[in-house]
DNA sequence: GTTGAAATTTACAGTTG
DNA sequence: CAACTGTAAATTTCAAC
């Protein structure tokens, strides 16, 4: 893993289908050098996947929704459950597990409010497990990349 | 826009390294089809990139902090001065401007705790407009997909 | 890391339902 | 008008150096 790893993982996080050419002529390298690189980066797993990132609005999924949530029990097998669920949830985009006052993060995407509405009933009204959530409606999308470089 | 073109993204979304043919067999389409339709997704933008994953504890960046944010004063200006700031953050991966409490939630990735509070050093002590702001470290990334079908 | 050939994949015609 | 067939081009892959 040196600098030019480097400049190929740069360029490759804000663009996956850059030809290995493109790329060469970037890094100052050959295009098979490159293809070299790009194989070894995805099997050590520094790049761990590609993807396409679709268009929420284009989709009819305009509507993006935080909500912090606090559990009333904080015991180990609540804790998994709970992230499972998460996991299976379609709408929750991301969740983590935090320190701090509340117990978890989520970040949603839904076609509208009564989307979300039903998500609150499926997972935290019908959860006795749910202390408290609290919820913040996106008004504008400022930053959204994976970007790690 | 048919299932089929839903088929398609739905499969993008998650490896966008599948080739035509791939696509093909599982909607049910020749190749050419499937390439046709994938161009227009393009085009009209429902696929807005394609991106490569990296991951960031095998690249020294494994701490992720979450912060609430608010300003000072709630300005147009003073808004799109601290929007573009965070557009320009390296760290900073996603920044949402918010109804409830917080203005600004923010997801960064930083290598140690020392980089993060370098950060806030640039950006909240060293700018006046920063009301008051509330950390909260990652203990586990449940969930980080950009899915949106 | 580079060069060069083979195989896969994509792009673009023309053709059909 | 959208999908299939065949051909040409580009890209990736793999060998040898």
């Amino acid at each position: 893993m040196d600098s030019k790893d480097l400049d190929i993982l740069r360029l490759m996080q804000r663009n996956a289908r850059l030809t290995a050419e493109a790329i060469s002529q970037d890094v100052g390298l050959s295009p098979p050098a490159v293809q070299k690189r790009l194989k070894k980066l995805r099997e050590t797993g520094a790049i761990e996947r590609e993807i396409a990132v679709l268009s929420p609005s284009k989709l009819g999924r305009d509507m993006t929704i935080i909500v912090e949530v606090i559990l009333e029990r904080e015991s180990r097998a609540h804790l998994d459950e709970f992230k499972r669920k998460m996991r299976d949830a379609p709408c929750v985009q991301q969740c983590y597990y935090t320190t701090g006052e509340a117990d978890f993060l989520l970040i949603l995407t839904v076609q509208d409010i009564k989307e979300y509405e039903a998500f609150t009933q499926a997972h935290f009204f019908d959860e006795s497990n749910i202390s408290r959530f609290k919820t913040a409606v996106v008004m504008d999308r400022v930053k959204a990349s994976l970007d790690v470089l």
